[in-house]
DNA sequence: ACTTAAATCAATAAAAAACTTGTCCTGTAT
DNA sequence: ATACAGGACAAGTTTTTTATTGATTTAAGT
């Protein structure tokens, strides 16, 4: 009986999720008859970079990380993916594989929608479109922001830019920083694990941070605006 | 430059693993332009319990586990996969999700091929179809091994099936136990951790085995067999 | 050639996982 | 009711992973 209160429970969360609101009883159906839900545990990898992505996967719940594998050591992350949010979006109308990796940072509750129900409500729901336009929109400006920094700014730069769009998921995560390493962090402004413990032991000296931890509290958060745009 | 080569050796590989030696040239040109090639990392998952299988993943090189996740804590191990073995072959014909999830225990070169890709070979060339019907029956056959030990054996029959499990695997890889902590042996005997601790050790004050730091030599073979016997 | 940014290397230190061991509790089969 | 298999818990130990720090290259920019 457990398992049927579960089902039903995924039921009513998937017609909750305010993404999925905008779509027509039958469009919504479509969604529902090919989906599944799949409970990915802390350290699973939800996409893995050159694998076939038949399907897109949508956040119900917890926190994953995103990012680009390179030759061996020398990940590059690239974003924290966040309830509500889809991962593999890239793959519905041009790609055939994942052109990046993820992983659970914490449990996370996942729809996996097959990308020909995803296309098809696309064509029929303009609403339903347009917001996924917009997503794409986003990740858009977020990768060319991205390549603008590795182009045009150094550790300092880049790691305030880090610290500036980690704390700013704390609205929605207060302990982001807890799931993440050192590593992570050197990760997401691509610089060595050893430079960005210097650089936030320089940081918390001059006083824009306090490190506590895992956690980093943002003291100055303007100065380190200033820091991200002098690159 | 460099990625010319690779894809040159990919070519060369495909074509070398004995199980596709038996196709015809068209046949292999079907598989290979429907298949991608994928390095897992160590602790990557190749496949997820729960998540659309839209292809079937064949091992090169590289080993790895196949698991079944329960309800929360407790896995159950259901196998070493090793290089030349298929994983995912259920999803061809009739599931439409993997019912198991894997994990690479070393890093592990994989080719992907759509599972129409494979559906279509099997029906145009018996010989093809005769090996994967083979590899689906001996995986039946595993399967109610396991089944049976569950049912019928207890504690020391378990780790000693396990342990002969495993020893048998040293002739491809014998470093095989070095991959596995204790918590995965106990996953594999399905039993727990402290368990198979405690019974390791009486093993070996028994004189069946000798624990050399994550290695286990056996020593007394046909007790063991003994032990798994009575269950 | 000289300066500077930042990676790499090496050596600890600290924190987290994994492993061990003993004791106790629980459920099933006698 | 009793015995026993085997899990659960607690506490301690060991091993592995992360983090930190300083010293030494590397490499690009001026």
């Amino acid at each position: 009986m457990k398992t049927i209160l579960e089902t039903d429970r995924d039921f009513i969360c998937d017609i909750q999720a305010p993404c999925f609101q905008m779509l027509l009883p039958e469009e919504a159906e479509v969604v529902r008859a090919s989906k599944t839900q799949v409970l990915f545990r802390k350290d699973d990898n939800l996409t893995k970079q050159g694998a076939f992505a038949s399907y897109v996967l949508f956040i119900i719940d917890g926190f994953a990380k995103q990012y680009l594998e390179g030759d061996g050591i020398k990940n590059y992350n690239l974003r924290i993916i966040k309830p509500g949010e889809f991962v593999g979006l890239s793959a519905v109308f041009s790609e055939n594989t994942f052109n990046y990796s993820s992983v659970a940072l914490t449990d996370c509750h996942v729809f996996l929608v097959e990308k020909e129900a995803i296309a098809k409500v696309v064509k029929q729901n303009g609403m339903f479109a347009f917001n996924i336009i917009k997503r794409y929109c986003e990740q858009n400006t977020n990768l060319l922001n991205t390549v603008r920094n590795l182009m045009y700014k150094q550790m300092n730069g880049r790691m305030a830019d880090t610290l500036l769009y980690l704390d700013s998921l704390k609205n929605e995560k207060a302990e982001i920083f807890q799931l993440l390493s050192r590593k992570d962090l050197a990760d997401f402004a691509g610089i060595s694990t050893e430079s960005t413990v210097k650089l936030l032991k320089m940081f918390e000296k001059d006083g824009l941070i306090i490190l506590n931890e895992k956690d980093i509290r943002i003291i100055k958060q303007s100065a380190l605006f200033e820091i991200s745009r002098r690159g």
